[in-house]
DNA sequence: ATAGAATATTAGATTCATCTAACTTTGTCA
DNA sequence: TGACAAAGTTAGATGAATCTAATATTCTAT
């Protein structure tokens, strides 16, 4: 049922990180405007503008003149899922490395968008399993 | 001593990709024509020199007209040091996560360029760790 | 209800990374 | 030694991602 999805939408880093925000944000807000996206990945407003343009039009997000931005299913599905990658890379960098939790932070917030869903699981469950039997 | 110039010389993603195949073949090859890099990256020979043309600008790397490239005392360090970074995260996926080799060579080909000098010494010290006291 | 603040939009520029097509130089071998 | 192949160069286009500056709309609090 993806593979049609993924291969016509084969997102940029950057599309994957406006698709993050968006989706924490909804998470935390009622309403995400560009404002709060453009504070959440520190860039300018036409910079955003142009961004969910560009979601828009591959039918991630919606956002009508002046409105607020709202992330359609598959928008939403792929944020959560870049989010789960991000959290899993900061766990391991942060919990089993011992890299401060700022680079940690920063870190797998770039490393997010080069982890396929089978290396994400198998991650999630080397994570899980060095947890569990209390290493370090 | 670095500090100097990494403030000068944050360098992109796909620079440290030229940096890094450029550093490769020089160890392979006498001489690292336009072309091996193209051939390496996949891309296309004007692509290749552009981008050999802007790592001349910042001094890493030299060539002479319708000359071989030569990699600079500066261009070879970074470029060893994104491959270090490249061989760790390659064999932590491969070997302790057991992501198939074709695709930890791929993924470790985009994560080498978020990590830091020290997340990179950790993570090297881990691989080892790991690996002398035989887990899984 | 409206003035001022906050937010959103548009226009226009820049840089990187890429391409194709056309051209030049170098190198080789018959 | 000169023709042809291989390698390198230049020109020009495109798209993503960013910016600043100027403009338009919406919200809010008096």
């Amino acid at each position: 049922m993806n593979l049609i999805f993924y291969n016509i939408m084969s997102l940029t880093s950057r599309e994957e990180d406006y698709l993050e925000a968006i989706y924490l944000l909804t998470g935390r807000h009622v309403a995400v405007g560009l404002t709060d996206v453009a504070r959440e990945l520190g860039v300018t407003l036409p910079t955003v503008k142009s961004a969910v343009t560009r979601l828009k039009e591959r039918g991630l997000v919606d956002q009508k003149h002046y409105g607020k931005i709202v992330l359609n299913p598959m928008g939403h599905k792929i944020g959560a899922e870049i989010y789960r990658a991000h959290r899993a890379l900061r766990v391991f960098l942060n919990e089993i490395l011992r890299v401060p939790l700022e680079i940690s932070e920063t870190e797998a917030c770039l490393m997010e968008h080069a982890i396929s869903k089978d290396t994400l699981k198998k991650l999630e469950c080397f994570v899980h399993d060095y947890q569990t039997r209390d290493n370090g």
